[in-house]
DNA sequence: GCCAACGTTGGC
DNA sequence: GCCAACGTTGGC
């Protein structure tokens, strides 16, 4: 069925998202070290730690998104060197944040009630530290990567990684490793 | 600490 | 519902 030079060109721009969104082979997440680092997540009791505070809408839906079991990328930022830091694992899929509705919590949401929850969160499980960091420089100059959506937006601190883009990485990281 | 990019808010 | 102003993020 191909659909080419149609006139149809903003109903096209709708549906390439969708597309997208179809095919994620893991996710990446961002966060500052000194909010909450890989090391907070493999040192929380079992290893698992909840992934709250997300109050960006793009974020919350890729976050709404994930399924028990998927692989997730943890990306540093705000450091000297900002940089995919390891893996972690969605132990537990998106259910209501909790500090939404906490009048003395910085993440809270006076417009969320219990009922109507705005924000969400995962649990995690600390997976490992990769035995190098794969630094935001390493991926820019990665013409493979040149659409990986943390790449591509600013302010994005949940984002898919397609299977195309997973392989990429995977290649980047394995390099690595002496 | 600066500044560009981008999301959110609020007036109209 | 548009859009300017504002606030925040985050790389450098």
């Amino acid at each position: 069925m191909a659909r080419r030079n149609t006139t149809s060109l903003s109903a096209d721009a709708r549906a390439a998202p969708a597309a997208a969104e179809e095919s994620v082979a893991a996710w990446i997440l961002k966060t500052e070290p000194a909010e909450c680092s890989l090391d907070d997540i493999r040192q929380a009791p079992g290893g698992v730690l909840r992934w709250d505070g997300i109050r960006n809408f793009q974020a919350r839906n890729h976050l709404c998104r994930m399924r028990e079991g998927d692989r997730c990328f943890i990306y540093h930022s705000g450091v000297r060197e900002p940089a995919i830091v390891g893996q972690a694992a969605v132990v537990t899929e998106s259910y209501p944040d909790p500090a939404q509705f906490d009048p003395v919590s910085p993440w809270h949401d006076a417009r969320a009630t219990p009922s109507k929850p705005r924000w969400f969160a995962v649990d995690l499980r600390y997976l490992r530290h990769f035995p190098e960091p794969l630094p935001l420089a390493a991926m820019r100059a990665e013409a493979l990567l040149a659409d990986l959506p943390l790449l591509r937006q600013g302010r994005l601190s949940v984002s898919p990684v397609s299977p195309a883009q997973l392989r990429v990485l995977e290649a980047m990281l394995g390099r690595e490793r002496p």
